[in-house]
DNA sequence: ATGTCTTTGTGAACGCGTGCACAAAGATGG
DNA sequence: CCATCTTTGTGCACGCGTTCACAAAGACAT
């Protein structure tokens, strides 16, 4: 997973597990599909497997919501659409500002996703003074100096640091200063925020990192026992070295 | 966090946990910090403050990767960034091919952090015939058309996926099928893999809507205690509702 | 050599999350 | 109204991950 939560150890949010919070906009965009479509019930087990999990767990987890399903029947698709949507907290709008518009910042401007459920971007804010002006995804960037105006005129709670690393900690801080509560940080660094300030990370690198070490221990595996040479083979410079293999001692900067 | 562990269901890995390895990269990047400012050991308490993590949870942590420390002294920075970087594999090549060259992807393709730890672009790939042969980040797009032939002749094993929804469990399963074992997915769909295939997933959508349930128990929270009102007070519109209270059904698409 | 001081490495307890398995609930048909 | 069948909701057990707390290990000074 691209995430990580800081701080808020894990105290369940009126009892709702923090395990089940992040899996309810999974159900959500299954049961909107669904909606689309016109379906008028779904079964725990059909829905379990459109978002890819166990459906005892998906049953459990609707129970913290509370009993919205009809045993023989199933679950009615558009209360629960509605009653997901509520406990997330999108029946209501949240306006977002994103700072660092470089090509990161500018695709997540473009990105469909924000606006679609009840996010809507409020502002773009760069460092650069001649990005100033410029319109991206149809919003003209502000410039930083106009950061907390921007925050507090808007009511902005919520921010989104697209940020070069070195500036992410200083930009966190002068969000929250401005009243920002919850930040969703893209910069590779580890950003630290007073109590009550949520922070979720998304780390390219670091997830490449995971997948890196599984692939390192799958192809270990291959080697060590006699079977599925195909994919083995077909790398052609990969280095073929045991898993514990002591190597010279090259390293990535 | 923006990310979630598809299959694999907690398989530890030669003994290193899941969680553990989830964090190395976190280690290694405060330890390649400390490395360019020429610091020759560090605690386990300078470490974990670093990482933002707790100092006993690192101790365990490197714990399974051996002992490595030193009583009374701490670790030596040049060692364990070695031993780490040898962990998680970053000590080979890693080719990568990114598939969907939109935003989002030319945002993924300009992104430093790919190439600094031993991942490599190995090639672009877009679905749209007039993307072919135009650069981004300096690699010409090639056609899906390729697609087999790429993964095959680089020995490519990860492969990112940056393609709209619709498209993406398509693109996944000829992957998979050309060889890829590992896949980072920025669609926001569930994809089905066959096992031994990792799939770890980023989506914003996600992260931004856990981010909106804690604003909103906060929210919450604020107006059922008397106190703390500047918050909630510079929030203008925010449809000033109880965290319970029954609202009329005006749902988000 | 001996004592002191720092810091690691880990045993043990605890809590959260997961999944099984089943009883309760309701729909449906006769 | 009763029997049957489907599907929910949950009690329970298990395992992973986290944290505390401390003994063991080594550095360093005397």
């Amino acid at each position: 997973m691209a995430t990580g939560r800081t701080h808020r150890p894990a105290t369940r949010s009126r009892g709702i597990p923090e395990a089940t919070v992040a899996r309810l906009p999974l159900y959500l965009r299954a049961l909107t599909a669904l909606s689309e479509r016109s379906v008028p019930t779904v079964s725990s087990e059909e829905l379990a497997a459109a978002a890819g999990v166990n459906s005892a767990k998906l049953r459990k987890d609707f129970s913290y919501l509370g009993s919205y399903g009809t045993r023989g029947v199933g679950y009615d698709v558009e209360y629960l659409v509605y009653q997901i949507s509520r406990e997330l907290g999108l029946t209501q709008d949240w306006p977002v500002v994103i700072v660092g518009i470089g090509n990161l910042g500018a695709a997540l401007a473009n990105y469909g996703g924000f606006a679609s459920r009840g996010f809507r971007v409020a502002a773009l804010i760069d460092a650069d003074p001649a990005m100033a002006g410029k319109p991206v995804a149809g919003i003209p960037v502000q410039h930083t100096d106009e950061l907390e105006k921007i925050i507090q005129d808007n009511g902005v709670s919520i921010g989104v640091i697209a940020t070069p690393a070195g500036a992410a900690q200083q930009v966190c801080d002068r969000l929250v200063a401005a009243g920002v509560t919850s930040i969703l940080n893209f910069a590779p660094t580890v950003l630290s925020v007073p109590d009550g300030v949520d922070v979720r990370k998304v780390d390219l690198s670091i997830e490449l990192q995971i997948l890196a070490f599984h692939e390192q221990r799958k192809a270990g595996e291959e080697a060590g026992a006699g079977t599925a040479q195909q994919a083995a083979a077909a790398r052609s410079d990969a280095a073929d070295q045991g898993p514990d293999g002591d190597v010279p001692a090259v390293m990535p900067a």
